[in-house]
DNA sequence: CCTGGATTTCAGTATATTCTGAAACCAGAG
DNA sequence: CTCTGGTTTCAGAATATACTGAAATCCAGG
């Protein structure tokens, strides 16, 4: 087969791709790997690595690599087209979904870390030295910060994506919950 | 005067230190940034930048500019010691104050830009090319999703920290917050 | 209006990250 | 079993990012 020509795009999309690709360095996602996700998610079909690799102009082994990080993060899945060997990838379509999911990885990844680095920093502190006294306060505030953000996290979590968009969109929403609060 | 020595750290701290490097390089902060904050947040009295940079082992003109960015954020600030002509450093002791002003800054920053473009993007689109329609639409759904996140921020935002963190640790708070809302 | 400690700037260097392309691998078809 | 199109791996190259140290700047005190 000829290699696949680079999708036409639009200048629109194209600088779609650009600030999202962006916007993930500053986020701490390798560049490319957001661009293709920008690009598989805005395409109106699933897109071979070939395709993606020619359109957005990086090496076939780049994509395959970034591909599979996204496969990793569960939000790029693999589809197939009948009488075709080759691997078409799509992106999750659901953005509430997507996003929660995201939410969720980091959490796995970086945030339960950190609370476990910090609760056994915590604990070594308290065989105290006198000299430690403060940065076992200030590392004691961090961690139950963390700690409540945690817990109110899960519970979050538990909420459908309908309760929880209908949620979001209440005006005033924040103002009443803290009525509740204060009232009980 | 002497160079200042290095501040004598236990193993504990040490390794908090290092883990908010790490920390803050994952989430696109500059490890020596983090690494900073870490310490003057740690430190039971301000520190010249001559001690961080004996303490971390970076060069002092690093330290500099790492401070500088780091009250730019506006977590950190500089103090002064009666008789020292040395500025001093701490940081903000108040960890949800720190929370919300890093949320808030990096909402200016990345999130805002953002959805400036994907507003740019979408009403360009609106010239369907009717090639671009899917496109459209998938922008339009980050965009609708983004601007209830953005809005619900800014609720979120006019609450007391004293009423969000009631708010927060309330068991059981999202479900019945589910339940107010369904019920109206 | 000098002096000297403190701080900042910045060009060059070092390091870490990302990317590439060639080679290895894989799987279905013949 | 071998061929073929597709995919992945990985060592080295390219690039981007971070860091250093020397020089410039700043500024309070004398």
């Amino acid at each position: 087969m000829a290699t696949s020509a680079a999708l036409p795009l639009s200048p629109a999309v194209r600088k779609f791709i650009v600030h999202w690709g962006e916007m993930g360095s500053s986020w701490g996602v390798n560049r490319t790997v957001a661009q293709i996700h920008a690009l598989v998610y805005i395409a109106p079909r699933p897109l071979t690595a070939e395709e993606i690799a020619a359109t957005l102009s990086v090496a076939r082994s780049n994509v395959s690599t970034s591909l599979r990080e996204l496969q990793g993060w569960g939000i790029v899945r693999v589809a197939h087209v009948l009488g075709d060997r080759r691997d078409y990838f799509e992106s999750m379509r659901d953005v509430w979904e997507m996003f929660r999911i995201i939410l969720e990885e980091r959490k796995r990844r970086e945030v339960d870390p950190t609370l476990n680095v910090l609760r056994d920093c915590v604990s070594t502190l308290d065989k105290v030295r006198p000299v430690d006294i403060e940065a076992k306060q200030r590392l004691g505030d961090l961690l139950e910060f963390m700690e409540i953000m945690d817990s109110a996290y899960r519970e979050f979590r538990t909420l459908s994506i309908a309760d929880l968009r209908r949620f979001l969109k209440l005006r005033g929403g924040m103002r009443k919950v803290a009525g509740l609060i204060l009232s009980r």
